[in-house]
RNA sequence: AGGGGUGUAGCGCAGUCCGGUUAGCGCACUUGGUUUGGGACCAAGGGGUCGAAAGUUCGAAUCUUUUCACCCCUACCA
């Protein structure tokens, strides 16, 4: 059938295309690199936006909205900054097009070049800190805390939906502060609000951590990740809040008064999550018949399927159990489509990985019950028409919170300690998944074990114990474990 | 960016090596009928110029060159 998908076991990256595909979530376009989200998808990225969006503003954030180009001359301000970005700008070059006085089409106008070139923004720290230096005068002026949801461009050689696209949608904050503990705090407290929305909004456990120097963000004294653990044991950075120190607010010269009247340079954060997101939504939760959703995030939680088709009767019966679930705020669908059957309308809501489906026929109406379907055991029971609204309900938390378990379950089955380069070299080939092991905190030990395996440093995780070893790779002192993996 | 692979109808593919009349198949789609508790069946239809461009040839999906896109492995990165 049409709607076929490789198995996981066979080729995990063919079967992800095919689920963003067969899903409905996104296309490919006609410009390399970048993909269509499609209205399912976007819904999912609107869910995930509006969670977000509260916590930021319950928080104490506010949004606004930056150029989406960037002088030339902004990037390379701040030194290492342009130094990670360079090799992935997009670059604007001309304003006008005119009529090709060879041939057909159009070319570019070459009396309409401008006269510096605007990069589109790969992160917008540079366009919005040179605009902090108008608005930071006084301590009275700060705490500054900003988010603007945005698209950005990061000109990437490989590309793959979802997970790194050559244009991508995400939020950025981007906060100025009068002191260094304040800032640091800020990077930490979005670093946990990030945590948070992985587990109990994706069902997505990560481990929270900072990176080492060689991972960091370029221009940030310090960058704290959240790191999850995929199904083919690969790890995903999932969102990032970096402690960017005075390095902006001394690139773009921002000083602010304090309460003695002495000038002083503004600290600085910024975070940001994006579509990828939604790739690492899949990744954790999905099976071999398609997309599965936890329900907090899912477009539609419920979806009712007349058998075998939307009779009036059977319509009569359904009616009334949708209103009492959208009572409850539940997010269902009644599908009344009578062309299509029962078999065919089950398969393409497992594909979609909607949490719960409702079959109900006459033989339900006359035993006074409703089946329900899980998506995520593939299970189904038949359950009393009394009370269904609040069964359903019921479940629906209930299969959020197995999401989690499973997760975290797989999480703890693909960590593995391990003391030696023998051991990590064959538990990596083997099962793959999040090592803990020893390393010595130089860079030289951190290049090496990825040159020889390939998995780098995820994250100096927060729960770092303390535990005298020596480092896997160059045997010298080690102050503790720290999580490697290969990555996405 | 280096190596490998693939582009033929909406999707999945055959045909390409050994050029030859209107380019095939399954699913999907349209119409009619019969069906209907896990992807229905029968019948009749519609749709592609073979990723794009240039070339070789009497003749190109098929050969040559260029180019674009996508996929996989490296490298780079959210």
């Amino acid at each position: 059938m049409a709607k076929e998908i490789t198995n996981r076991s066979d080729d995990y990256s063919l079967w992800y295309n095919n689920i963003v595909k067969k899903a409905g979530l996104a296309d490919n376009s006609a410009v390399r690199g970048c993909m269509v989200i499609k209205p399912y998808g976007f819904a999912l990225w609107e869910n995930m936006k509006a969670q977000l969006d509260s916590m930021f503003k319950e928080t104490g954030h506010v949004n606004a909205y930056f150029p989406l180009f960037i002088p030339k001359s902004f990037l390379s301000k701040e030194a290492e900054h342009v130094e990670g970005f360079a090799k992935e700008c997009a670059v604007v070059t001309h304003h006008r097009l005119m009529n090709n006085p060879d041939g057909p089409g159009v070319v570019v106008d070459p009396s309409a070049k401008l006269e510096e070139e605007l990069i589109v923004r790969p992160t917008s720290e540079t366009i919005i800190w040179h605009t902090y230096k108008d608005w930071i005068k006084s301590y009275r002026d700060l705490p500054l805390l900003i988010n603007q949801w945005a698209n950005v461009v990061r000109w990437d050689m490989r590309t793959r939906p979802f997970l790194r696209t050559a244009e991508f949608l995400w939020q950025e904050g981007h906060t100025a502060h009068a002191t260094k503990s304040e800032a640091m705090e800020e990077a930490k407290l979005i670093h946990e609000i990030y945590a948070r929305f992985a587990e109990d909004w994706m069902a997505m456990p990560v481990i929270k951590g900072a990176k080492s120097d060689r991972e960091r963000f370029a221009g940030a004294d310090e960058t704290f990740t959240i790191e999850a653990l995929m199904q083919d044991g690969k790890a995903l950075q999932a969102g990032t809040s970096h402690f960017l120190g005075q390095n902006f607010a001394k690139a773009f010269d921002v000083k602010f008064s304090n309460s003695e009247n002495k000038e002083e340079y503004v600290w600085a954060s910024s975070w940001g999550v994006s579509t990828r997101l939604i790739g690492g939504l899949i990744m954790t939760h999905s099976d071999d018949e398609g997309l599965v959703l936890p329900p907090k995030l899912a477009p539609q939680q419920v979806v009712i399927v007349p058998i075998p088709k939307p009779l009036p009767e059977v319509m009569e019966y359904i009616k009334p159990i949708a209103e009492e679930l959208k009572a409850r705020g539940v997010r269902v669908k009644v599908d009344d489509n009578d062309q299509k059957r029962p078999g065919f309308k089950f398969a393409e809501y497992e594909m979609m990985g909607i949490p719960i489906r409702l079959g109900i026929g006459k033989r339900d109406m006359a035993n006074n019950m409703v089946e329900v379907a899980r998506r995520d055991t593939k299970t189904k029971e038949l359950v009393s028409r009394e009370g269904i609204a609040k069964h359903i309900d019921n479940l629906l938390t209930e299969i959020q919170a197995a999401l989690l378990a499973n997760a975290k379950k797989f999480r703890s089955d693909h960590t593995t300690v391990v003391d030696t380069m023998e051991e990590f070299k064959e538990v990596l080939d083997t099962k793959g998944g999040f090592i803990m092991a020893h390393w010595d905190g130089t860079t030289e030990s951190e290049l090496a074990i990825k040159e020889a395996t390939n998995a780098t440093i995820r994250c100096i995780p927060n729960d770092f114990v303390e535990e005298e070893g020596e480092c896997v790779f160059s045997g010298n002192k080690s102050k503790g474990r720290v999580v490697f993996a290969k990555s996405y």
